[in-house]
DNA sequence: TCCATTCTCTGACTCTAGTCAGGCAATAAG
DNA sequence: CTTATTGCCTGACTAGAGTCAGAGAATGGA
């Protein structure tokens, strides 16, 4: 593996190139795999329709946009898909593969496998494994990079699914189970401006990750109900969340920030340990803690 | 980075996921980075033109087809080619870019950096740093996994390419030069059936390394004229062909092949050593060997 | 009940990216 | 000098992938 230095510059280069080199040989995977006797459109779309789920219309449309109209008529002349009302609003209609439908899928799916193959057939094993290990790397990486992160309210609803989220986690993770009544912080108000600020990560439109931090007036900035989604986790999110809460609290004119965990959370304490935080005595009274850390802002 | 065993199967899972993943986010960075207001086909054009050169429109219509007089038309209008009669061949004509040409394609370039750069941006530098040896293990690797090796007649145009490339670059590499004449295997006739073989590999139509095996009547199958271009290093090409060549001369029953080499070529030597060879004795008297090896075949 | 909205479909149109046959001009071969 | 070949262009045609406006049916809200 290449562990060279490279200039932020050599970086750009190295990601353009890998974006040429890939989008060929992806590319002409991609398409043929694709490009049987059946158009482009009509087979992505056969192949997002999926072979068990039933999909609404509707929201399908909203990546194709009106032209899908056509592309079901087309498939439905074929007989691949069946196209019926929805049982509740019968203004939305549903799409399903029929047998013959997965029957096509099923030969897409077999020839986008060959085709995988057949990149790794000419390698020999450790080859195999290095260019496994890597494209895993990369597509770890590339997703990493497409998370953003949002200041939101606390009692959004996508801010409310991941701190039910947390809970539930911490309730199956805690030897003792987790009451969150019994815990601190009973309060939405205090992770919201002026009192503190709600951070949440979203992939893709999902909501992924949060993280709040709590500004007292009278005492440390501290972190709270750090949280990655178990789907998100391995890219590096926890970390990234972390240091936006810091530096949001640098720039809010805070120098510590504190935080307390709990001893099942190993993740969580060792990202604390290594990023600058030290172990300090208990600064509250918070019943589910094991330990209590510190870091001072550069 | 991550390096548990895979099977098989789940190696072409990884592949195919990656291709997926990586086929959305490079075929956005590729549609957006051309998709300005000029249509994808010109684009291309104006990108494959480049900067400085000129070129056939012979040579451009090899990839394009018969559309490329069109392209040329819409490029021409806007003043960002100039066609021009081959000077030589009135025929021919040839294409470059003009100043307007040359700005425009500026803006695609800048347009993909940006892109390019967007994607390091989220992430942290350790990140970066792998995320950038990733795509290039993967794009060598991939680059690796499209050479072709096939056997080829020694006096075809392309063997004779690579024998020279070889004795060129012995030449500049041994301190004593290097003369043809004074090496042993003068005859091409050596390495065609039935006396022998010769294997080429290929990238992308060009020869990018070579490999030949002698096989005499009364003495073990012998490797030489082992080559890969400077450019194709690093892909693991020489031992593949090495390979191939062992496989070859037990397919034809010989149990042990030999070779010699020059102690200039050190990644040669080390290649032999970590493929199975082992030292023995001089057993020719070539003028340019410090080494002489040989490997029973299992 | 009526009205606005949502969801879907269709006809008419457009643009891109081709293919194919034919034609013209320059050159090479006999 | 004639003929064949090469390289390029053009007109006519096609397929795919869309856009847009309008219409019809179902539903939700006042």
């Amino acid at each position: 593996m290449d562990t060279e230095r490279r200039t932020p510059g050599q970086q750009v280069e190295q990601v353009r190139r890998f974006n040429r080199t890939v989008a060929e040989h992806v590319g002409v995977l991609h398409d043929q795999y694709l490009g049987g006797a059946r158009p482009y459109g009509q087979a992505r779309l056969l192949w997002e329709i999926g072979d068990t789920e039933t999909h609404d219309v509707r929201s399908v449309r909203a990546r194709h946009s009106g032209y899908i109209s056509r592309l079901l008529r087309a498939l439905e002349a074929d007989g691949l898909v069946a196209v019926e009302p929805h049982p509740r609003d019968r203004r939305v209609r549903t799409v399903r593969l029929t047998d013959a439908g997965r029957t096509e899928r099923a030969q897409l799916d077999a020839r986008s496998q060959d085709l995988a193959g057949s990149l790794l057939h000419p390698l020999d094993p450790a080859q195999r494994t290095r260019l496994t290990a890597a494209m895993a790397e990369v597509e770890r990486l590339l997703t990493a990079s497409v998370v953003s992160v949002e200041t939101l309210d606390p009692d959004h609803p996508d801010a409310v699914h991941c701190l039910r989220s947390y809970t539930a986690e911490l309730g199956q993770l805690f030897d003792s189970g987790f009451d969150p009544d019994r815990t601190l912080l009973p309060d939405p108000g205090e992770l919201r401006a002026p009192r503190g600020l709600f951070l949440l990560a979203r992939l893709h439109g999902e909501p992924v990750g949060c993280g709040g931090l709590k500004l007292p007036a009278d005492a440390p900035a501290e972190i709270k109900r750090l949280w990655i989604s178990p789907q998100a986790r391995g890219l590096g999110l926890a970390r990234r969340l972390l240091s936006q809460l810091e530096s949001r609290a640098n720039d809010l004119g805070r120098k510590v920030v504190r935080l307390d965990t709990n001893r099942a959370l190993e993740a969580a304490t060792r990202l604390y340990r290594t990023s600058g935080y030290t172990e300090v005595p208990a600064f509250n009274d918070e019943p589910y803690a094991h330990h209590w850390f510190e870091k001072h802002l550069a």
